[in-house]
DNA sequence: GTTGACGTACGATTGTAATCGTAGTACGTT
DNA sequence: AACGTACTACGATTACAATCGTACGTCAAC
């Protein structure tokens, strides 16, 4: 009788859920911030005290850090969000895209053309791991 | 007070939850199949009726369609895997990735190294997509 | 020193996914 | 006909994410 959420419990650091993924996003683009900064951005329907409680629970969970200033508290992401966005796209490929990275970016500019721009920078990376495959 | 699980709910076809990607990566993998195939290419040690109330609610939302055979029933995806690939990957790079297809790939082949045949194979359908841009 | 604005703390509630137990049904074997 | 086996049906339970209401604390202004 055990359920289990979207992402398996117990990790060193568990897979943020859906709300948190928004909150993280959040942070990593206005950078440190309060809660009413992080709850406007958000702008969601949901109460200010629901955007609270949430970061307060991310901060007990580790996936947060906290510190004072003057009057309210300043939140942080803890990890980078390269480092999670990996994570995530490591959960995603192993459930859903029977672990091929080639499904995955297949399914991904399916989903979001990407622009010519974007197509060249992607090339990029790729020449890169060649590269760096070469070199082993 | 409504609370929102993974995926937002109410959509023509409702993005799958956890449990219900792996049931449907099963079903893609092994095609038309029994629950209690299913059940046992998870390999997960919940309840053999965990599975069947699982797909039996999964055909309900639409996910599954079901057909009688002999004494059991048999299950298939309703939706092709691509389909339901595009909408996970979208969903992904819209929440977590800023919408950079880029990011995601980048994230992708971090999390899972690609083997020289994957890059190349990437590379084709990069290729593709700039062959299509330029026809327009 | 009372009031108002703005903040945090936290218990209680709700919705949903995930799980299981038990009951019911159909079939083959003896 | 009775029994064992394999399945389906479904209500009840559990866990957790998400939400809110309310209590509480602090500072500034009047």
């Amino acid at each position: 009788m055990a359920p289990r959420s979207i992402r398996k419990r117990s990790l060193p650091t568990p897979l943020p859920s859906d709300a948190e993924l928004d909150i993280l996003a959040a942070l990593w683009r206005l950078g440190p911030s309060t809660v009413r900064d992080v709850h406007e951005a958000l702008g969601k329907d949901s109460g200010y005290t629901t955007t609270l409680k949430q970061m307060q629970l991310m901060t007990e969970k580790g996936l947060l850090v906290r510190s004072e200033r003057f009057r309210s508290h300043v939140y942080e992401a803890c990890m980078a969000k390269e480092q999670t966005q990996k994570q995530i796209a490591a959960d995603m490929l192993k459930r859903g895209f029977e672990g091929s990275a080639k499904n995955l970016v297949l399914g991904a500019l399916a989903a979001q053309p990407a622009s010519r721009q974007d197509l060249e920078e992607i090339r990029q990376i790729l020449d890169d791991l060649d590269r760096r495959k070469e070199s082993r």
